[in-house]
RNA sequence: GGAGUCAUAGCUCAGCUGGGACGAGCGUUCGCUUGACGUGCGAAAGGUCAUGGGUUCGAAUCCCUUUGACUCCACCA
């Protein structure tokens, strides 16, 4: 032999070995080749300052697993992998490294900023990609992209310029959501919604030139500073002498006139509401209506500025305090009630957000999300599992336009010039050289830059060379399956949808697989903050990268969160040890042998043609559920099949066969250990692809059956219908379960395995005879008998047996010395209560007539066939009772 | 205020389009140096499928009610 498999599975051998192997081999490449069918995945790019997370684990495992799948079945399968710039989440990284160092961003200036950032993207950036390839991942690494290189540049600036001359973005002074930590403006979708419990400050505002004032209620006080107006509801008949009328704002002691406005809501609070157009977005659409001056408050961090008058400089929370004492000692405060309410916070540093009123830029998306509604809707675009096209619609309904620019350094810069004379905006991809409106050659370029989205969007054409009109564009797109989150479907799903519909003409995938999120073992989120991630390289340092994908993949329903569970890990590494020796055992038979590639099949026994029929009907199954993506319910299967079936029964029951080289049927035991191993590994492999190339090569070299060099390139096993070996089926069925009945006896009575015993099968079938005959062997291996008798009657057999009851059969075993027959009377009334439950229930639903008459005919049968079994059964517990009772 | 998910063995979860829960892993109990594996083998205990109704010959599975847990969306000051 030349290679030997170790005693114990050992994933750190092998593991780092043989991704080489496969990138040596150019496995993953995937080239354009017209006469094979493309399947394309992209990947959902990773962070370039991100650490393989779980959530990478599981969401990459799923994607290698149908990748692998896809091109064992003769795909021309390719996973597109890269990476993303993610400019506010690595800028603040380096920010925070800088400060390290004594550096604020402002001191570097932006070119110097992005230098650091490049370099920041050299020294990590590589490292996410390395923790991918730990994990199997069987991406294309010669396709790698980034959404900062140049050719996602040239995307995004031309879908930018295309979008604007469209009409579809705009600049605009609109209210937006500011985090005045990390001073830049952030979509909706980035703001978070926390419940916090806080006040309800309720305020006098005197009506101006009468007695009398209006009382107002609000959470946020500090922002009276830049109130230019009440309003009350158009219908309110306490408030309706009022309209037009002014009222003063305290403190700033101005004037400002009371409006009337059906956004406000009678019934809540006083019925009349401050109108703050600058810090507000509610407040912000009435001013619009009733043409309020915007007066703005504070400055980008919150501070209040000069028109703040005296609280001017102080933070927001600290000109509350002092505007609440002070409206107190004027007597102008009412009230202060309790009050929890929705507050808005940025998702990375969970800052409370401010609205703030600044210029822009914004894609309208009302004409947009069409198409991406309707791709849904008909089906051409499904999502899996499909409840999350609520989630969906919901989000597409209630569309808003989209504020892509960030006051950040590190993105692609909005590709939009100021002339310097006469202010004029060009958007054009190049710099423009002059302008076309005064002349100038004087340009500004806009500060800005573009939400990490916007070029992510892009990602699915992006990557396979758009804009230009490449070979592989024109192959592999669109795509066919995006695995990812369910968590960015607003963030990324129904853009990249909506962008592909606009740049494209065509959707970017067919179909979109969420997962779940992975947590902790209690259940909470894995975070930094609470410490209680797990780090996936740990595991697969400890397990192996096989039995961290196989336990991410199995036992949980598509799209439902998870739980990480150290144990099951360990589980499924013991699998990989099972089949890893199962393996071990089955070549150390076959080396000393000379297995032919075909064999006569007549020489198949029982047992051969029932494991053939079993993995066949596996191979149909497996395949189906990949199809459907139900990856979890085909790994069980594929698991219990090799365990239960494969191990615990078949070679089990082939063993004698191997020992006995005067025994015929070696060979066909051999070759169908063979057959049936190749087929469970090549089921296994997208699972767990460390361990089954290991096996699957060193089977190779051994039996010099050269399909492949490697498993990956092999191809997918296929359903035989010529391997539906019925009848074969039933009688190991049978057999296994006279075994297993032979065990229960044996165990319930304490007889060890040393001590064997003979096994006498009593059954008026000739054909269960005739079965029970062919499988003897099994007995003496399985059940621990000295010699099995297969009779017709019950000659021979004394009271002091212990029995078992099958479907048409008796097995009697003679323990002479050991029998209690009391026990063994407890026994079999046991068992004839469990009989009786059963043919109770038949009974009953046969006697139903609407049963008879509205159940389907095989149904019927079938429960027919069951109340026959059951009653044989019973005779003969009946039988054997009534001996044992004289 | 909308929407969604979950409630099945001690624990974590599977159970697809309705047809007996031979449910899975872990845990528990008992027994095994069976010539691959103790990361193993065999046997066993353990569930009125949250609640109350309905549809059906038949419901863990479909519909509604209630209770409890979680998540997402949302401009009620």
């Amino acid at each position: 032999m030349e290679k030997e498999l170790a005693k114990t599975y050992n994933p750190k051998d092998i593991e780092d070995k043989l991704y080489q192997k496969w990138l040596d081999k150019k496995y993953f490449h995937a080239e354009v080749d017209k006469s094979k069918k493309p399947f394309t995945i992209v990947i959902p790019p990773p962070n370039i300052t991100g650490q393989l997370h779980m959530g990478h684990a599981l969401d990459n495992a799923m994607q290698d697993i149908l990748i692998r799948f896809k091109r064992m079945q003769g795909y021309n399968a390719l996973w597109q992998p890269g990476t993303d710039h993610a400019s506010i989440a690595t800028e603040v990284k380096i920010i925070e490294k800088l400060r390290e160092e004594g550096i604020e961003k402002q001191d570097l200036g932006r070119e110097g900023f992005l230098e650091r950032a490049w370099q920041w993207k050299e020294e990590y950036g590589g490292r996410i990609i390395e923790q991918l390839m730990k994990l199997g991942s069987s991406c294309d690494w010669g396709r790698e992209r980034f959404t900062m290189d140049d050719g996602n540049n040239h995307a995004v600036n031309k879908v930018f310029v295309k979008l604007y001359k469209d009409g579809y973005i705009y600049k605009g002074s609109k209210i937006i959501n500011w985090c005045p930590i990390c001073h830049t403006s952030i979509s909706d979708a980035e703001v978070e919604h926390e419940e916090q419990s806080g006040h309800f400050w309720h305020i006098k505002y005197p009506i101006a030139g009468e007695e009398g004032y209006v009382e107002i209620a609000t959470t946020r006080p500090e922002t009276m500073l830049g109130d230019t107006a009440v309003a009350v509801h158009p219908e309110d008949e306490r408030y309706k002498h009022l309209i037009g009328k002014n009222v003063i704002l305290p403190i700033m002691n101005k004037e400002i006139p009371v409006v009337a406005d059906a956004y406000v809501d009678k019934e809540f609070g006083t019925g009349v509401v401050k109108i703050t157009p600058a810090h507000d977005p509610n407040d912000f659409e009435v001013g619009k209506r009733h043409d309020l001056p915007e007066v703005n408050i504070m400055n980008d961090d919150a501070t209040i500025n000069e028109n703040g008058g005296i609280y001017s400089g102080m933070d927001r929370y600290e000109a509350r305090k002092a505007i609440v004492k002070e409206l107190k000692e004027q007597g102008l405060l009412v009230k202060v009630e309790d009050h929890s309410h929705n507050v808005g916070t940025h998702d990375r540093c969970h800052t409370t957000i401010e609205p703030l009123v600044k210029p822009q830029w914004f894609v309208k998306m009302d004409d947009l999300i069409k198409p991406a509604i309707e791709a849904v809707k008909s089906g051409e675009i499904e999502l899996i599992p499909h409840r999350f096209e609520k989630t969906y619609f919901n989000w597409t309904d209630n569309i808003r336009d989209w504020c892509i620019s960030r006051q950040l350094w590190w993105g692609h810069r909005i590709p939009a010039y100021y002339c310097d004379s006469c202010g004029e905006i060009i958007v054009s991809e190049e710099e423009p050289s002059r302008c076309h409106v005064c002349g100038s050659t004087n340009f500004r370029q806009d500060e800005d830059t573009l939400d990490t989205w916007f070029s992510s969007a892009l990602w699915p054409f992006s990557t396979l060379g758009w804009p230009e009109k490449t070979e592989e564009l024109n192959y592999f797109y669109p795509t066919d399956v995006l695995v990812t989150g369910y968590d960015i479907i607003f963030f990324w799903v129904i853009r990249m949808i909506f962008s592909g519909y606009a740049h494209m003409g065509e959707k970017p995938f067919s179909k979109v697989l969420f997962h779940g999120l992975v947590r902790d073992s209690e259940g909470r989120k894995m975070s930094k903050s609470l410490g209680n991630g797990v780090d996936p390289l740990d595991v697969i340092d400890k397990y192996g990268a096989d039995a961290l994908r196989f336990s991410l993949i199995t036992g949980n329903a598509p799209g439902n969160d998870m739980r990480f569970y150290w144990e099951k890990v360990e589980s499924s590494r013991n699998f990989a040890n099972k089949v890893w020796n199962a393996s071990r055992f089955i070549m150390m038979n076959l080396e000393k042998a000379d297995i032919p590639e075909t064999i006569d099949e007549r020489i198949l026994t029982q047992a051969d043609r029932w494991i053939l029929s079993k993995s066949n009907t596996l191979v149909r199954e497996a395949t189906d559920n990949l199809e459907t993506f139900e990856m979890g319910i085909a790994a069980q299967k594929v698991y219990d099949f090799i365990w239960e079936e494969f191990c615990d029964w078949y070679i089990e029951m082939v063993k004698p066969r191997l020992y006995n080289d005067e025994d015929n049927t070696k060979v066909a035991a051999l070759w169908t250990l063979q057959k049936v191993l190749t087929h469970s590994l090549k089921l296994l492999h997208p699972y767990m692809p460390f361990v089954t190339e290991e096996i699957f090569c060193t089977l190779q070299e051994m039996t010099g059956l050269k399909e492949k060099e490697s498993i990956m390139i092999s191809s997918w096993p296929i359903y035989n219908p010529d391997w539906e070996f019925t009848k074969d089926t039933e009688s190991i069925e049978l057999i296994k379960g006279a075994v297993k009945g032979i065990r229960n006896v044996r165990s319930e009575m304490n007889v060890p395995p040393s001590r064997k015993a003979t096994v006498i099968v009593v059954s008026d079938s000739e054909r269960i005879r005739e079965i029970f005959t062919e499988s003897k062997v099994f007995f003496a291996t399985l059940g621990f008998a000295s010699e099995v008798l297969v009779q017709k009657d019950k000659s021979g057999i004394s009271g002091d047996a212990v029995s078992t009851v099958i479907p048409s059969a008796q097995i009697y075993i003679p323990f002479a010395d050991l029998v209690d027959i009391d026990k063994e009377i407890e026994r079999l009334t046991k068992e004839k209560e469990r009989l009786e439950g059963e043919l109770k229930r038949v009974k009953g639903i046969l006697a139903n007539p609407n049963f008879v008459s509205k159940a389907p005919e095989s149904k019927i049968a079938e429960e027919n066939a069951k109340l026959e079994k059951y009653r044989d059964m019973m005779d003969q517990v009946m039988e054997r009772l009534q001996s044992l009772d004289k």
